[in-house]
RNA sequence: GGAGAGGUUCCCGAGUGGCCAAAGGGAGCAGACUGUAAAUCUGCCGGCGUAAGCCUUCGGAGGUUCGAAUCCUCCCCUCUCCA
């Protein structure tokens, strides 16, 4: 087990770390195993790339023997956290709150050890839903300062659009759950996203004022792609963890489509590659960045999906975009395939009877159905543009038909654009 | 509760009776250029249709009109000011 203190000078080299509350008080509070926390809002069943950085940041600790709780905000999901909106998010019911949590949960357990307590999976609805409105009004509300509420940058946005109680209450709510964990789990550690500040330093405040004790804070930076999108978002909608929900294949080809200036930084946050082999790549540019970009591809794959998943995100998109040797040298650590093609994976594909061929399927309509283009008209457009390829060959006639003839092993390759790109199986 | 402003296609935002499937920008898609990158340029960008054209859309429900995103009525929601 590494020293429990290093994992401070760890995030901070790799990027995790954007603001902290006081570090020599953290680096002292984290020299023998502690405990910290991150709080995850179960608005869906399963996480997306963005919130890799606070399980990340987890992992981080429970490698260097700390203990992190991973908090579903179930109650606080009731609320909805006004913080970084805009606007008011929707509220969720209990029963969608129960599934998702259940749906995240087996996610963290993917990346995080819960055996014998190393780790803690809770949901906060298991203490706030039973407090007592006047209770807590008493015993939590007269330590909060609306003046000081109202300062704060994350209510200041909202401020001007318009904020109901019931948002602006989520401080609270939070800051008590710092101070529960405090209380009952020695958790003095809340980390978070940078919009999670005035929270965290509300729960701190709290603590003091309840307890006595100095609790700690860390925020992550938002992390936005170099052209300023925040990350994993697409047109197609968010980049998911659940391989349901976004293929493993699309979940690779997200990350080698990375930025150039973003491959390092990246490297650094979604990947335990040493940093050291990391600071090795800084330096290179242009086409050269490649092969990292794709070691990077695998190896976020590999964290979410599994080696052998990863495998064969690989070689699927070495088969549709051509295959590149990744020297020994880059990226010693990783274990991507650095040979030469020996496998033959299977490029993402559908299944369709084969009796439709006898009459033929317009492209257009093979296009639809393959899940490559949104309608037949956009079907018609990309044909019309020149962006359809049936077996490589580019198709420009919009009534062109897929019949017999072009199936090959009762194959058909449909690629759409340079980077979509479908398999159709025929069976009889 | 009172007064005012507003809800437009993925987002922002124009449009105040026909010329509106709805300006402009962003995002996105395709092509060229490339390195499965970025930037740039060009085209596309509600659905169905080879096309002509048809269908659905401007918070919701009705109504006026030959014709409504645009006018009227009721309702829902948001914001601002007042209480």
């Amino acid at each position: 087990m590494k020293d429990p203190a290093g994992v401070i000078g760890e995030l901070k080299r790799r990027g995790f770390i954007e603001q902290v509350t006081d570090e020599e008080g953290i680096r002292g509070y984290l020299s023998r195993p502690a405990v910290c926390y991150v709080g995850f809002d179960p608005t869906a069943d399963s996480f997306h790339v963005g919130s890799l950085i606070p399980i990340l940041s987890l992992v981080h600790m429970q490698r260097y023997g700390h203990k992190p709780i991973a908090i579903m905000g179930g109650g606080t999901g009731l609320i909805g956290d006004p913080s970084g909106k805009t606007e008011m998010r929707k509220l969720l019911s209990w029963e969608e709150l129960e599934h998702n949590a259940s749906g995240l949960r087996a996610q963290l357990a993917r990346f995080l050890d819960f055996d014998n307590d190393a780790a803690l999976f809770l949901n906060n609805a298991e203490w706030l839903v039973k407090l007592n409105y006047i209770e807590f009004l008493r015993d939590i509300g007269r330590h909060f300062s609306v003046n000081r509420m109202l300062a704060a940058e994350s209510y200041r946005q909202r401020l001007e659009k318009g904020l109901n109680f019931i948002e602006f209450n989520y401080m609270l709510l939070q800051a008590y759950d710092f101070y529960y964990l405090a209380e009952k789990y020695d958790c003095y550690l809340q980390m978070g996203g940078s919009d999670q500040w005035g929270n965290i330093v509300a729960g701190i405040d709290l603590i003091r004022k309840k307890l006595g004790k100095q609790a700690y804070g860390i925020t992550f930076p938002l992390v936005t792609t170099a052209s300023g999108a925040k990350m994993g978002k697409t047109a197609q909608g968010a980049i998911w963890l659940s391989s349901s929900r976004t293929s493993v294949y699309d979940f690779y080809q997200y990350w080698v489509n990375t930025d150039d200036r973003d491959v390092v930084r990246f490297l650094k946050l979604f990947t335990f590659l040493p940093v050291e082999e990391i600071e090795e790549i800084e330096n290179l540019e242009g086409e050269a960045l490649n092969p990292c970009k794709r070691a990077l591809a695998f190896e976020v794959t590999k964290l979410v999906h599994g080696q052998e998943e990863a495998r064969e995100a690989y070689w699927a998109s070495c088969k549709a975009f051509g295959f590149l040797e990744i020297p020994e040298d880059i990226l010693p650590s990783s274990t991507i395939p650095r040979g030469s093609r020996s496998e033959d994976t299977d490029l993402p594909s559908i299944v369709l009877p084969r009796d439709r061929l006898v009459a033929g399927i317009p492209l257009y309509q093979l296009l639809f159905d393959a899940d490559l283009c949104a309608s037949k008209s956009a079907a018609r457009r990309l044909i019309q543009q020149g962006g359809a390829y049936v077996n490589g060959a580019r198709v420009t006639d919009v009534n062109w038909v897929v019949t017999e003839e072009n199936v090959e092993d009762g194959e058909v390759i449909l690629r759409a654009g340079k980077k979509k790109i479908k398999k159709v199986v025929f069976s009889s």
